[in-house]
RNA sequence: GGGCCGAUAGCUCAACUGGCAGAGCAACUGACUCUUAAUCAGUAGGUUCUCGGUUCGAUUCCGAGUCGGCCCA
């Protein structure tokens, strides 16, 4: 796609060129950023500053030029007047473009207008762009005109996105310090940050189904991985007490506003703890990130009012789903909870048995009610194979799942770590695979073996950053918090 | 997977019940030495997503498809 408009900018170049101006610069020293120009103004100081960043706007008039300069750290006016600049310069303001990254050396003044602006005394340029940037226009109430708006352009093209929407950079410098908040947190705990395999023999830890590779140099197959959990409790039984790790899993499943197949889990596991400890770090972890990263201890997000003050609410499984559905666990036949999945019209609650209705069911009735921070406690044992059964309540077992505003954040379990009962978790999943689930967790006799050395009680939780991301930073939408998502080739 | 909506210039969008495809911004030419969605005058820019149908004539109506968005499971 060759437009005129790309044609003038290639003309530009070559104009450039023969005039002996390089278009793409190797280098260029800073002494300021633009936020750090504007916060140092002082009304007469006559000191040069040095700053780069891209033209996003230009206002020609005759023999002077107004234009504004937009770095990392916010926009700044700059001035050009020919008679100051010389007139060669001055021409070459002619052969610019918006877009084009440029380094300009002078002094601050304050218009007439009263923005604090640098009058262009030198002007590098940095690099040429080529291609437009769809940079619309700002007006005096802050208001852009003609931006790039189109959902997927500005997911498939986010180096566009990011070029003209400081927001999106700002989201993402949320998203990274989200991340060092909980890296942080976990390392003054005494955590040790590990790296276990992407490429797996086997996959497992959770209920979905992989992605599947090929090793050539082994002839064998592979899975990218949908969860650390086996391995960071193999770390576990090897004695490194309090273990965890930030990274991608992968999921074959299809894509939603909710889900990308390739996300971010924060899972740790700490030695000797169950998941009452589990629980505790976990909200002050979440209390603690709200306070540093916003200042508060509420949010405001989507008419709701978002406290994150410990302790959260606690709810009971069971009881949630007899409140919300009328079922009661103990004694519902399939029958009655499919009846209760019909009631909420799930067409496919035919087709459901044993423990997904009760998933289904909890979905459908108990999901939706969850708004504020709520850690959801003992689950049924056929949804959780690798949880240890809750203390004197053997149908349940020890996980809790954190919800905030109707989506869970976070899992964690009491780890299941006997052998023996283990292997049974394994083989029951086998049953359901056997039955036609394909989600059902497979059997890890290498895991297994683990185990048989001995796992200390053990406490772990898992935890999607990019759908607390969707929270912390307002989003509905999954692609908006990553920098780039899953889409369909072009 | 289902429902609804959409695809027109580089970007944002118009075009009534079918009648020569338009605007703003961006671009180009010119004017302009404190402007800020700069202004003024002029110029250029289109496979109207694809294929098929109806029609004298389709951006518009119909069918199929592709891609996307929102909502729901």
């Amino acid at each position: 796609m060759t437009s005129f408009v790309e044609a003038a900018r290639r003309e530009k170049l070559t104009e450039l060129v023969k005039r002996g101006v390089a278009p793409f610069a190797y280098r260029f020293d800073r002494t300021r950023t633009a936020r750090a120009a504007l916060e140092g103004f002082r009304e007469g100081d006559a000191a040069l500053h040095r700053l780069a960043g891209r033209l996003v706007a230009l206002r020609p008039h005759g023999k002077t030029t107004f234009a504004h300069l937009a770095d990392q750290s916010g926009r700044i006016q700059l001035y050009f007047k020919q008679d100051e600049l010389g007139a060669d310069a001055y021409e070459l303001l002619g052969l610019l473009d918006l877009g084009d990254l440029v380094g300009v050396e002078g002094p601050l003044f304050k218009t007439k207008t009263g923005e604090i602006s640098v009058r262009v005394q030198r002007l590098t340029l940095l690099t040429k762009s080529l291609r437009p940037l769809p940079l619309g226009k700002e007006d005096a109430s802050g208001v852009r005109h003609g931006e790039l708006s189109d959902p997927e352009l500005r997911a498939r093209q986010r180096y566009a996105d990011l070029a003209v929407h400081p927001e999106v950079r700002e989201l993402f410098r949320l998203r990274a310090r989200v991340v060092s908040y909980v890296r942080a947190f976990l390392d003054a705990r005494g955590y040790l940050e590990v790296e276990t395999p992407v490429l797996q023999p086997l996959y497992g830890g959770a209920t979905a189904h992989p992605f599947k590779t090929h090793y050539e140099a082994l002839d064998a197959d592979f899975y990218l991985r949908i969860a650390d959990e086996l391995y960071l409790k193999r770390c576990i039984v090897g004695g490194l007490e309090k273990v965890y790790e930030i990274a991608h899993d992968f999921r074959n499943e299809g894509m939603s506003r909710f889900h990308n197949p390739e996300f971010t889990m924060a899972e740790w596991y700490e030695a000797y703890a169950d998941y009452e400890v589990m629980l505790q770090l976990t909200e002050e972890m979440l209390a603690g990130m709200v306070r540093e990263l916003f200042g508060a201890t509420t949010l405001e997000r989507h008419g709701a009012t978002l406290a994150f003050e410990r302790p959260f609410a606690r709810r009971d499984f069971a009881t949630l789903v007899r409140e919300t559905a009328g079922v009661d666990l103990g004694r519902a036949s399939e029958g009655e909870l499919r009846a209760a999945l019909k009631r909420k019209d799930v067409p496919e609650a035919d087709q459901l048995a044993g423990a997904k209705l009760v998933d289904e069911v909890f979905k459908n009735y108990v999901e939706p009610t969850l708004v504020q921070p709520t850690f959801v406690l003992d689950y049924p044992v056929a949804l959780s194979p690798l949880a240890k059964l809750k203390r004197g309540d053997p149908p349940r077992v020890e996980r809790w799942e954190l919800f905030i505003q109707k989506r869970e954040i976070a899992n964690a379990f009491s780890e299941l770590n006997d052998p023996e009962e283990q292997r049974r978790r394994f083989e029951q999943q086998a049953r359901l695979r056997a039955a036609g689930d394909q989600e059902a967790q497979l059997l890890d006799e290498d895991f297994l073996r683990a185990l048989e050395y001995g796992m200390p009680p053990t406490g772990g939780v898992g935890m999607g950053i990019d759908r607390l991301l969707m929270i912390l930073a307002d989003q509905t939408n999954i692609r908006d918090v990553i920098l780039f998502p899953m889409l369909r080739p072009e």
